[in-house]
DNA sequence: ACGTATAGATGATAGGCATCATCTAAAAGG
DNA sequence: CCTTTTAGATGATGCCTATCATCTATACGT
């Protein structure tokens, strides 16, 4: 099937983007293939350097897809909330600290799939750099959501919900895993002190 | 050099196991070849399949030893300042959360640089397994440092550091990777709450 | 409507990988 | 001391990979 048109072809571009960007966070950057992408997006790996430099562009544009979508995820669940009962924050912690998205990574935060790939990456690598603006960006939206909270109180908190998930992925199964994301979840959504006084 | 002696080759196997383990962290599990595990320790790939019975078996032992060694370094920790002015726990925490550690994750915590791997491998992996073993007696490690603190603090402290030290390896380099270290540290040590009551 | 640019398919290239087979010489064990 | 065992070296094997070259047919510009 040679030759789609210029609309065709732009949509194919972000259908390849947007597959990728799932299968990197299911499996990491290094273990999707540029013939996997492709094929993820009903195409064979013949036209991949007509619309992407490399692989490692692709993975940095897959990277940036997933934060531009867990923004808009974040946008869409401050405007439902705003006039409820339930605080926006509140949603979002819940939401983020479940077992849903502990089990389903490839549509989860890519703060938590893609940290280890950026942070593996060299200095001026693309993935390093679309990570480092999307988690920026991540880290004003809480700022937004909770409130005109302070940078510092957005980067403990995400860091803890971060942190919580990446553990109990790695030890899902085990009970321990459940406690990780429910011991997280309780402390942030309780508002308690991160340790108690000795 | 054919034929070690006994001695000799258990050695080598534990050479081979340190290395690795350092290797694992620094570059991902799945980025360490054999030949070059071998050739860490100083041998050929020849021998490797007389000491292990895959590449994940040694994988596997490679992140037990990390865990064992970082276990080791906590206990040393809570010895030196068990009479000290200083709490270990304290301590612990500042070195966790300080730029040697993040900039060193070949000798860091594999909590912070094989959780992603140990999420993305079958349940019955043989890292899975080794990962959830070491992380349970981190927990109980920290919990014993803090002194008879709860396991829930144990865990949302945990995740918290984990949390931080990956995302500011993702971003290191640039300003917030300092910022979220900071974060961390001055949340954590002085005892302020998680959130700021809104 | 016609010629040209180009999206995408097919196929080739070169390299790295885990694993296994074979060989060797030295240690173990009697 | 002589036989057996085995740690480690060398060298396949077959598979998967990123990237590039080539081809084709169709959409686009005129």
């Amino acid at each position: 099937m040679p030759r789609a048109s210029r609309a065709e072809a732009e949509q194919h571009r972000r259908d390849v983007v947007a597959a990728t960007s799932r299968l990197v966070r299911a499996h990491g950057a290094d273990k999707v293939s540029v013939p996997q992408a492709m094929a993820a997006a009903g195409l064979t790996h013949g036209g991949f350097y007509r619309h992407f430099s490399s692989k490692d562009d692709l993975v940095a544009q897959a990277c940036a897809a997933a934060f531009a979508e867990r923004l808009a995820a974040m946008e869409d669940l401050a405007e439902e909330h705003a006039t409820g009962d339930v605080p926006a924050r509140a949603a979002f912690l819940a939401g983020y600290l479940s077992a849903p998205h502990r089990d389903n990574p490839a549509l989860g935060c890519p703060g938590t799939t893609l940290a280890a790939d950026a942070a593996r990456a060299e200095p001026g690598d693309p993935l390093r750099e679309a990570f480092t603006e999307g988690l920026r960006n991540l880290v004003d939206g809480m700022g937004r959501l909770a409130g005109a909270a302070d940078e510092e109180s957005a980067l403990v908190e995400l860091s803890a919900m971060v942190g919580a998930l990446v553990l109990s992925r790695a030890c899902a199964g085990d009970d321990l895993s459940d406690r990780i994301l429910a011991a997280v979840r309780d402390r942030l959504l309780g508002g308690e002190e991160v340790r108690p006084p000795s």
